[in-house]
DNA sequence: TCGAATGTCTAGCACTGCTAGGATCAAGCC
DNA sequence: GGCTTGATCCTAGCAGTGCTAGACATTCGA
């Protein structure tokens, strides 16, 4: 293998430690604290080091959600598979969506919370995201009842885990009665 | 009156400015152009007499919550007082929430998107908080359906529209579909 | 009229994202 | 082997952030 090949292999592992870092930083401590110099400072490089891989901090947030979107996507589908009556599927789903951003807060902010420079519901939507919202609407399809498009109702179903998701996190809801939620949700939008 | 009362009142006249000033330099270029420094200028002064009457940018964010608040319990009375048909009063409901989420982005984010330093859903939440809530459930709580309690029932709906509302603003959803989402949201989850 | 209290400002701290320019080091050529 | 060239990385710095200590003026009460 050239020296080439190997310097381009290093600079991809280099650019992946830099996202595993950020990510890893932001889930302990929150988004607020992974400021350029502490990220440097736990890849121990400098700072411009991060700046010839990602145009700034924006980019490494997008960086962490497209990682996220692809976890996101296999943890709702294999969550779904498991289930076999349509409603325990959506049941399934939506429980695993809200493990999911409860889980991991600092990836369902970049995700879904901050800017990170990526374009959603367009052509150019990066791949990770169209196939997370694939994911949701391979269950949430067959739930969507007549006349009723599919996508349109994933997203009305989404939107609305979202806002349960985001305002849990943020304490305006009381996470007691997050289940009563989910089967509330269920059971009204969805057409079994 | 007395001098005492003279300086009372300018103060409480300078601490509105303080509030009306952020909350438009919030609404004209986000809140990220919020600084202390920007702000003390456009009310012109220097810095520290913020900091004379809030604890910090947060409490001045808490600040335009509140005003708000009271702001969209208004919004919502009204516009479901001239329907009286019930799925017309939860459509309008519906429709007053979009639309002063999409009029006031700034103030919307700072009630339900920014940490304010406001308490939310416990017994020290502010007043305005607790009837802007209870304006939802005016409306709502005749649509819950038996067997599901008025409070659950306004949660899970207010999510489904905070849902809606931040991912449309974040040009997460497209904003073509908003008045299908509306109506698909109230026909599900309304039980009129 | 004078000391005290109140109000306000200047200047500064430690931090942020980001970048210009210099040092270092390895690859390639004669 | 010695030299040049180019890539790589770091030091140092800029303009901005939230927030505060301490100096200064002004006004009040005795």
């Amino acid at each position: 293998m050239s020296v080439q090949e190997r310097k381009q292999r290093e600079r991809a592992d280099r650019e992946r430690l830099i996202v595993a870092t950020a990510r890893e930083l932001a889930e302990q401590q929150g988004w607020d604290a992974v400021t350029t110099r502490r990220l440097a400072e736990r890849i121990e490089y400098s700072q411009p080091v991060l700046y010839s891989h990602f145009r700034g901090k924006r980019e490494i947030i997008g960086a962490v959600a497209l990682e996220g979107a692809a976890e996101m996507a296999v943890a709702m589908r294999s969550a779904t598979a498991a289930a076999s009556a349509p409603r325990d599927r959506v049941v399934a789903l939506a429980r695993a969506y809200l493990d999911f951003a409860e889980r991991n807060p600092a990836v369902y902010d970049a995700l879904f919370q901050l800017d990170g420079g990526l374009a959603y519901a367009q052509e150019d939507t990066p791949e990770q995201l169209k196939d997370a919202f694939a994911a949701l609407m391979e269950t949430l399809g067959e739930a969507a009842g007549d006349g009723v498009a599919p996508e349109l109702f994933t997203e009305v179903f989404w939107a609305s885990l979202h806002g349960v998701a985001t305002l849990t996190r943020s304490r305006r809801l009381l996470p007691e009665d997050a289940e009563r939620r989910v089967e509330l949700l269920v059971d009204r939008l969805a057409v079994l």
